[in-house]
RNA sequence: GCUCAAGUGGCGGAAUUGGUAGACGCGCUGGAUUCAAAAUCCAGUUCUUUCGGGAGUGUGGGUUCGAUUCCCACCUUGAGUACCA
């Protein structure tokens, strides 16, 4: 009998659906254990060989974890809400939904060939209004809650008002936008409605305010800061601007504290864990407030140097401080107002580009120095930032290169306030070998000692405190674009209110257009979706809210990051049920997720936000979980191998790599697949694959067109792109999941090369034969030698070591190695043979199935358990080891694998008798490696 | 600039408590089988050599009886981040 794969995997793929095989149980005595993939984006272009490589990582230790005696939760999902969705649906007209249902559909087509144990009965779509009614509720939760500082925690809103009513606002250590202003209990009661709504939306975690957004004209919406990279859109690569909007916000930032101490708790990679310390960016130091002459105002900074106090010998504002037009003189004002123009037209990109220009005007202003009182010069300069810290820096040019570089550059003074250190060349900024002077009561102090005394002398003063201050900025959370959550939300006076839960979800409209305008108008906004708001209106209306008004909903909707934030709760339910958005009892069986694998650029966007929202439920009372993911793996990205053509500059004739030095050419990339291994292409199937090479020439080298080679990204616009579902037709879905596994590590990018999984698919063959000859099954209860069971057991103890270190690569190796052992022992016993499959069938399922079943079993090999390890059966029958002396005094004794401590000693003792007297001398020294080799030194 | 990760044959990569470097696979070479091809099987494949050996894991040092592995400096590549006060 034949290995016919595709028989075989149609068979078993059908038969797992048929019989719910890998459906999760919520009610097991076994332990659980919870394996999630960081769910796709179902896009247009299908699946591609590099998107299941993490699916196949995690379905084998799901697999695994099964074999061990676990309840496994594994499941899978879509992310279906998101922008190339709706830019399809603006070339097209299509609805997203419909695109979006057909892109599904084949995700699962293609996903179900590669035979996956995922629980398909708990599958979840962000688009679905049944789950994103739980975004909308979550979305209210946000904003019905406020930061307590006293508790660290997040409480319902409705303490912090009735604390208002009773003792105002001075008593309250919460996180505010503004906290600064004041009020009493009576004041606040005497507020409007208002009023309040206005103080409180300070205080909620999810807020409306005017901000400066990162605005993308091209794309039509607004994009939080981990959207961008470079200064471009992450997306599409367009430039993005600094607006002002009213926008919903997410108060992040109330977590920066926790997000960051929660690093230490969880099992992640170092480098996420620094990226995102990184994006937290916790920096200690003060705030100092500064006056400013002549005016009623006053300048906050930020300094993680307030020991260097004495060193401002300036002060720099952002080009955007709200301040800056009000202190100019009228002398400066036309150089100043021409300066800020100047920086606002600069896109971000621009000015990332040109940091090395100094730029900057003197607003003719001076503040009081607090303990000097001499006066310091108010500059603003482009090089600080409005969104970091207050937005303006004391400026100690001796003591920060920046300072110091626009100080020389403008001729401002540069004190020195450092004891035996030069700075007339560059600023000195070593924390560590700071000794103060010229400092007043500061002098001869370190810098510790000089940061605390500075810090007390400013409390005193009531003109400074300590500080730490994050870089983490709060995340814009509305989009002005078609395809997404709708918010709960509805407008009375421009003030926004919560859309009572029981009308939840409140679903998308159907509309004519999905484009976004430049203006920032949301497509929602339109005439055709007025019936939309005035509909949904009406449903506000019952709630007793004015009839006859319209009171306009809002028309953002929620960016792709909502729905992803908390899906992993939503896969515990196993009845899907709808009262709330999972049940107490699956969060309580479930808690978090054991093991996630995803890629690496999710780690300051997706990763972040779904710690911040779990955090929150927490808070609430409605998950018992501070973490989502205790452990996560970060698969590579598997790569293509591009193909390039060469043409002649300025005609339709190609040369083959090796003569293209001979000519003036340019790069054409194409068809991977009309490209065999030796880098030769088929010149006729080039012909037909485009039009413009039909009549082409093309200029070969030993009667072949060599193409060159380029490692790069996998996309269609390179055509390099392979379909696993070749891959799957021609040598089945064990070959695929083995082969990509067998390329490298699995964090390690690694280019994909579709000529290499002859060996791995060479392997599955070898395996077949091992048990099934020409005339039927090859196995039998012989007993098996002591050579079988060694192979079995140190296979057993390989791959078990290597499912657990996630060294994938390395266990297909170890496979072959047994089945290698195995044919040229013909072992034909059933007691090695049928442990061997459970040991495979974690990374070739569907071949381990067939042979399980063929060996009499009718249940699934799913539930068969992991073989045990045996030591014994890898110790040397041998009694003698061999002693070598190699002339150099060295001998070399070989031990046993897994011979215990004891025995090692005993038999190491003997033998150093025995050399010793050999040598005539004593050892100096015995070197020990149980399971290796054990040298005695002379 | 800063942070992190990584540099091993023609290629992907093994060798992680320091102990025979190059497992396993691809490719290549030779052979068997075949009319031939595919498929399959067998042997060889780090470099060098006067066939005794010698050199060898990015470069240069160091620790050690022994270093791909640990330490220091440097070079290169990749990823992230960037005027963060």
């Amino acid at each position: 009998m034949k290995y016919d794969f595709n028989d075989i995997e149609k068979k078993w793929q059908d038969h797992w659906a048929k019989n719910q095989t890998f459906k999760a149980s919520n009610a097991s005595d076994k332990p659980k254990y919870y394996v999630l993939d960081m769910f796709p984006y179902p896009s247009g272009a299908g699946l591609h060989v590099g998107h299941p490589l993490g699916y196949i990582a995690s379905d084998i230790y799901a697999r695994y974890k099964r074999h061990k005696g676990f309840n496994v939760l594994h499941p899978q999902g879509y992310d279906s809400f998101g922008l190339p969705a709706e830019q399809y649906a603006i070339q097209t007209g299509q609805h997203p939904a419909l695109t979006t249902e057909t892109n599904i559909a084949t995700y699962r087509r293609q996903l179900d060939k590669i035979g996956f144990s995922f629980d398909w009965s708990r599958e979840v779509r962000t688009s679905n209004p049944e789950y994103y009614k739980w975004t909308q509720w979550i979305f209210i939760q946000l904003y019905e809650s406020y930061y307590c500082n006293d508790d660290n925690k997040a409480k319902d809103i409705k303490e912090l008002t009735s604390i208002f009513s009773a003792e105002g606002n001075t008593t309250i250590n919460a996180v505010c936008d503004d906290d600064t202003s004041s009020f009493s209990a009576e004041e606040w009661n005497a507020m409007s409605s208002e009023a309040q709504q206005r103080i409180l939306l300070q205080y909620r975690l999810t807020y409306l305010a005017e901000t400066e957004v990162n605005w993308c004209p091209a794309l039509g919406t607004v994009l939080a800061n981990d959207e961008i990279v470079n200064g471009v859109s992450e997306r599409g690569g367009h430039p993005v601007i600094r607006k002002k909007m009213t926008q919903w916000s997410m108060r992040i930032s109330a977590y920066a504290e926790r997000l960051l101490q929660g690093l230490d708790t969880i099992d992640w990679t170092d480098s996420l864990k620094e990226s995102q310390r990184n994006w937290i960016g916790k920096s200690v130091g003060a705030s100092v407030t500064f006056n400013v002459n002549d005016h009623d105002a006053t300048i906050d900074v930020f300094t993680t140097r307030p020991d260097t106090i004495f060193g401002v010998s300036f002060m720099t504002l952002a080009p955007e401080h709200e301040l800056v037009a009000k202190i100019t003189t009228p002398e400066q004002t036309e150089a100043v107002e021409a300066y800020i123009e100047k920086t606002a037209k600069r896109s971000e990109r621009e000015r990332m580009a040109d940091v090395k220009t100094i730029s900057g005007v003197f607003t003719g202003a001076y503040a009081e120095h607090p303990f000097t009182k001499e006066p310091i010069q108010i500059w603003i300069g482009d090089y600080v930032l409005a969104s970091y810290g207050t937005g303006a820096v004391m400026a100690v040019p001796c003591g920060d290169q920046r300072d110091y570089d626009f100080a020389k550059h403008f001729g401002i003074d540069i004190p020195n306030i450092f004891d035996g250190v030069d700075i007339s060349e560059e600023a000195f900024a070593d924390k560590e070998k700071t000794i103060i002077a010229n400092s007043d009561f500061l002098n001869g102090m370190n810098y510790k000692k000089a940061t605390k005394r500075a810090i007390y002398e400013l409390e005193q003063l009531e003109q400074g405190k300590g500080k730490t201050n994050y870089r983490l900025r709060d995340a814009v959370f509305s989009r002005q674009r078609y395809w997404g959550e709708p918010f709960p939300v509805y407008y009375v006076k421009g003030m926004p209110q919560m859309i009572d839960g029981k009308h939840l979800p409140i679903q998308l409209p159907e509309v004519e257009k999905y484009l976004p305008t430049e203006t920032g108008e949301p497509p929602l906004g339109r005439a055709d979706v007025w019936a939309w708001c005035t509909e949904s209106n009406a449903i506000v209306g019952n709630d007793k809210i004015d009839n006859t008004t319209v009171h306009p909903l809002e028309l953002n909707t929620m960016p792709g990051w909502a729905g992803s934030s908390w899906y992993f709760f939503r896969y515990m339910e196993d009845a899907m049920r709808t009262e709330t958005f999972a049940s107490k009892d699956a969060l309580d069986y479930w808690e978090n997720v054991d093991l996630y694998i995803g890629g690496s650029e999710h780690a300051t966007g997706h990763l972040l936000y779904s710690r911040f929202w779990v955090k929150l439920l927490k808070d609430r009372g409605f998950v018992n979980v501070e973490e989502p993911f205790k452990k996560l793996i970060n698969q590579g990205m598997i790569l293509g191998t591009s193909a390039i053509i060469y043409r002649i500059s300025g005609t339709n004739k190609y040369v083959s790599k090796g003569l293209k030095q001979d000519y003036d050419v340019e790069e054409i990339r194409v068809d991977v697949n009309i490209v065999n291994s030796s880098d030769e292409i088929d010149v006729e199937k080039l012909r037909h694959w485009q039009p413009q090479y039909k009549d082409a020439e093309f200029i070969l080298e030993d009667d072949q067109y060599i193409v060159g080679r380029e490692v790069e990204k996998m996309s269609k616009r390179w055509f390099n792109v392979v379909n696993p579902d070749n891959i799957c037709e021609q040598y089945g879905a064990d070959s695929l999941r083995l082969y990509e596994m067998f390329l490298g590590p699995l964090e390690q990018a690694k280019p994909w090369n579709t000529a290499g999984i002859t060996g791995v698919h060479g392997f599955l063959k070898k395996l077949w034969k091992l048990y099934v000859g020409e005339n039927g099954l090859n196995v039998n209860d012989a007993e098996p030698t002591k050579d079988n069971l060694k192979t079995l057991h140190k296979t057993i103890k390989k791959v078990e070591e290597d499912i657990e270190n996630f060294s994938f690569n390395t266990s297909v190796s170890t496979f072959m190695i047994a089945v290698n052992e195995l044919t040229t022992q013909k072992c034909t016993s059933k007691a090695i043979l049928e442990p061997l499959l459970t040991l495979i069938s974690p990374y070739a399922p569907h071949i381990a199935e067939e042979l399980y079943s063929q060996l009499g079993h009718d249940e699934s090999i799913s539930t068969a358990a992991f073989p045990t390890f045996d030591a014994s059966h890898l110790v040397e029958s041998s009694k003698n080891y061999p002693i070598s002396f190699n002339g150099k005094m060295r001998f070399t004794l070989e031990l046993p694998m897994d011979m215990n401590k004891e025995d090692i000693e005993k038999t190491v003792m003997a033998h150093e008798k025995t050399i010793a007297q050999l040598d005539g001398r004593e050892p100096k020294k015995v070197i020990v490696v149980p399971g290796k080799i054990v040298n005695i030194v002379g």
